[in-house]
DNA sequence: GCAATAATAAAACGAACGTTCAATTAATTC
DNA sequence: GAATTAATTGAACGTTCGTTTTATTATTGC
């Protein structure tokens, strides 16, 4: 046999994609083996060098696009610069959404950083860390204005991405949750971890002040 | 040659280990190969096999052990349930010096459970939810007594596991902050997070405050 | 110092790995 | 409907994998 009937090399490239995410998300990048992939997709391992010259480069594909398309995410969600707690939520909420519609690419690019070349991880480092910039800038500029207490920003940005990315480890969809939900707690615990102005708790009538132990 | 001079099963084991732990956070489980984990320790693939039955079996007891010693590091740090507030900041604090002294082992029972077999899965799962279990104990307490305002106590405790646990993906020591600096830093955002008396910001007061933009 | 035992090396096993190549067939173009 | 192009197969390449077996040497106990 060869070319088969209704074969599509677009279809087949997005066959490809999909089963790559799913079964690296679940088994890891090593634990994959390109025949294993081929088979998911219903296809010879030949096949697959078609549309990918290797495996890391597939690798590679599926992290950057992830990163590429979180970022055009939050561009196309920023409020702008005018109210920094508005701001904050918004990436919050964002970053929520995206995550949990994109578990399995999301486990991907947070897991198999170290199977790529020094090369492409640092593409992908790069796209992380505009990312993550994005956050550090709500946070100093809200900070600046009084919105939040941070005395940290780089720190709170890094605590607060983990917090908020992590509800892919426990999060499944149809359960008690919804997404909507979960990101209205996460957003709550946002807030008061930056100790947002509005969102004060009413704790602070007798107010013992800023513990910051240093 | 066999049995070379100056060897010894218990300095082997212990150098298997730790090479074991160091080479499986750098480059993954399934990455490193027996050959390579044997050359590290200066030894040949075979003689692995007296000290671990299969590759696998390798991987569980180093998560196992770790999960255990985590847990016990805990029972001796838990100052009891008296006070809420001083529980949960032993806890974070506890988790915190634990975790960035043992950063590979950490990596490694937090990224290879996929690696586990099903039993062997269980049983570490079976450690981690004890673990967890420890501080939704301590927010529902604490809530209780109106020390903490926790709305959801079991998707807080997530929340702050993942954001503590995170101090190991960027910190490094011997850079700007110190593990105390860090640890402090991170349980006042935890008191924040979950709204303890007694942890109240002065923003309330007058608003304007310190940005210490790092 | 001799027997017993512990620790390792060396070689080999079949299986699986990523990748390449030539052959073959389906779809498209004219 | 012939020529061209796109999509895929099937077989094979050399390499590496986890693991086992057997032989050999160092250490230990008497």
């Amino acid at each position: 046999m060869a070319r088969t009937i209704g074969s599509d090399g677009e279809k087949t490239e997005a066959a490809i994609r999909e089963a790559a995410v799913n079964l690296i998300a679940r088994h890891g990048y090593e634990a994959v083996s390109m025949r294993r992939l081929a088979a998911e997709v219903g296809v010879q391992a030949a096949a697959l060098y078609r549309y990918f010259p290797t495996k890391e480069e597939l690798l590679f594909t599926l992290m950057r696009e992830h990163m590429e398309e979180l970022i055009a995410a939050w561009r196309a969600a920023d409020p702008g610069p005018a109210d920094s707690a508005a701001r904050l939520a918004a990436f919050v909420r964002n970053h929520i959404v995206f995550h949990v519609a994109r578990r399995h690419a999301t486990h991907v690019s947070n897991m198999e950083l170290r199977s790529l070349s020094p090369v492409r991880l640092t593409a992908v480092l790069r796209l992380r860390a505009t990312y993550e910039k994005e956050l550090r800038g709500i946070l100093r500029t809200g900070a600046a204005a009084g919105a939040f207490t941070v005395d940290d920003p780089a720190l709170t940005a890094m605590a607060i991405i983990q917090m908020i990315t992590g509800v892919i480890v426990w999060f499944r969809p149809d359960e008690r949750l919804s997404v909507r939900e979960v990101a209205d707690k996460y957003h709550t615990m946002t807030m008061r971890l930056v100790a947002a102005a509005g969102h004060a708790e009413e704790k602070n009538v007798h107010a013992h002040d800023a513990v910051r132990a240093g």
